[in-house]
DNA sequence: CCCTATAGGGTACGTCCAGTACCCTATAGG
DNA sequence: CCTATAGGGTACTGGACGTACCCTATAGGG
C-alpha cells in the first residue's frame, strides 16, 4: 500500500494544510511547524518547494479564493461600477481580505514577492475588468470614446485599495463607494470629452 | 557629575538612536536590543515608554523627516499638481520611504498604530494641501468652484499611493505622475462644472 | 526482479529577537 | 539627609525561521 505520498500528492497536502492555517490564524499566525504537521509531514518537504514562508504563504493563497470574477451588467456605468467597488470592498473586508491584506503587508519590501501576489490575487484581472466595463459604456455611447483609458478604469479600484492601505480597516463605508463613483469617476468620465 | 541620564534626555537619546537604525537598516532591521545599545541604555528604559517594537519605530520616524511640507505655485493648477506629486514621489522613493513603506507594512493590520502613523507621517497635511492648491486654483478662476472637493483634490496622491503599495518600487517613473495629471486628474476637475 | 538515486520523514539544532523579571544604584526633590 | 523613582546590567523565556543529519520508502531503470 501507498502509505508515503509523493510530488504532486504531498504538494497539494501542503498547500491545502497552509491555507487552512491562513483561514483559521491569518498569514501572521500561520507557522511553519503548524503547517508541516497540519499536511503530517515535516518542513523539508516544504523548505524544498518554497524558499521562505512568504513564499508558501501566497502560494496557499490561491487555495482560499475561487476568484470568481464578476462582470455586471445593470445597464449603466454606474450602476456596474458601483456593483464592482461593491464587490472588490465585500472581498476586501472579508476574512479573505484580512489574509490578503496580511500578505501585502510581508511582501511589501519585496518586489519579486508583490509581482507574485499581483498574479495569484488577480489583482491584473480586476483592473482588466474595469477596462473592459469602460470600453462597453463607450460602445453603447454612454462615455465619450476618449474615456477608456486604462488608468481612467482603473481609477476607482485605485481609490479603493489606497483608502484601505490608508485606514487597514474592517470594511469601507459604502458612502465612499459611493462618492468615489459619484464626485469622482463619473464626473472624470464626463470630463473625457 | 551628571552620568546618568534621565527622562526627556533618556528619551531623545532612544529616539535619535532608534532613528539611526532606520535610517541604515529599515525597520525590519531595527532590533530593540542595537537601538537600546546604541542609546547607552538598555531595553528596560525602552520599554517604560512604549510598548512595542513597532511604537517605537513610528515615534522614531518623525525624527528621520523633516517634513518640509512643500506649498508649490507655479500659477497653473497642472504645475502645482505635478510639483507636489513629484515632491511626494520623491519623498517615498528616498530612504526615507523605504522606511515609511517598511513601517506602513507593520502596522498593516493594526488600525491603532496605523492612525499614529497617520499622524506621524504627515499624511492629512498632505491632503490638506492638495485641497488649498484646488481652492486657491477656483479662486483664481482657473477651475469651477465645484471641483474643490475633498475627494476630488486628493484623488492623485492617492493613486500615486495605491501605485507604490502595488508594485512596491524603488520609484514611480514621472510619466505616471504625468499621466496621473493629464489623464486623471485635470480631465475630473473639468468633469465638474 | 532487483538496485539505486531521490524524495520523505523524524528530529534536533542554531540563531535571532521580542518581551519580561530581578536586583542593584544613582539622583531628584522633599 | 532620605527615600521613592527611574536607570542600568543581565539573564532568561518562548516562539519561530531556517538548516543539518540520518534513516527509510519507493519509483523507475537495467
Amino acid at each position: 500500500m501507498n502509505t508515503r505520498r509523493r510530488g504532486e500528492e504531498l504538494e497539494q497536502a501542503i498547500l491545502h494544510a497552509a491555507a487552512d492555517e491562513l483561514r483559521e490564524s491569518g498569514y501572521a499566525g500561520m507557522t511553519m511547524d503548524r503547517v508541516a504537521a497540519r499536511a503530517g509531514t515535516n518542513k523539508n518537504a516544504i523548505y524544498r518547494r518554497w524558499p521562505h514562508r512568504a513564499a508558501l504563504g501566497i502560494a496557499a493563497y490561491r487555495h482560499l479564493s475561487d476568484a470568481a470574477m464578476p462582470n455586471p451588467d445593470t445597464g449603466t456605468l454606474r450602476g456596474d461600477a458601483l456593483e464592482m467597488l461593491r464587490q472588490a470592498n465585500e472581498t476586501w473586508s472579508s476574512p479573505h481580505g484580512t489574509v490578503l491584506r496580511g500578505l501585502l503587508a510581508a511582501a511589501a519590501d519585496d518586489p519579486e514577492l508583490l509581482t507574485l501576489m499581483r498574479e495569484r490575487s488577480g489583482a491584473d484581472t480586476v483592473d482588466r475588468a474595469w477596462l473592459g466595463m469602460l470600453e462597453r459604456a463607450a460602445a453603447r455611447g454612454e462615455v465619450p470614446a476618449a474615456a477608456a483609458h486604462h488608468r481612467v478604469a482603473t481609477t476607482p479600484i485605485m481609490l479603493l485599495r489606497a483608502e484601505y492601505a490608508m485606514r487597514g480597516i474592517p470594511s469601507v463605508p459604502d458612502e465612499v463607494l459611493v462618492e468615489i463613483v459619484d464626485e469622482v469617476f463619473l464626473p472624470l468620465v464626463r470630463g473625457r470629452g
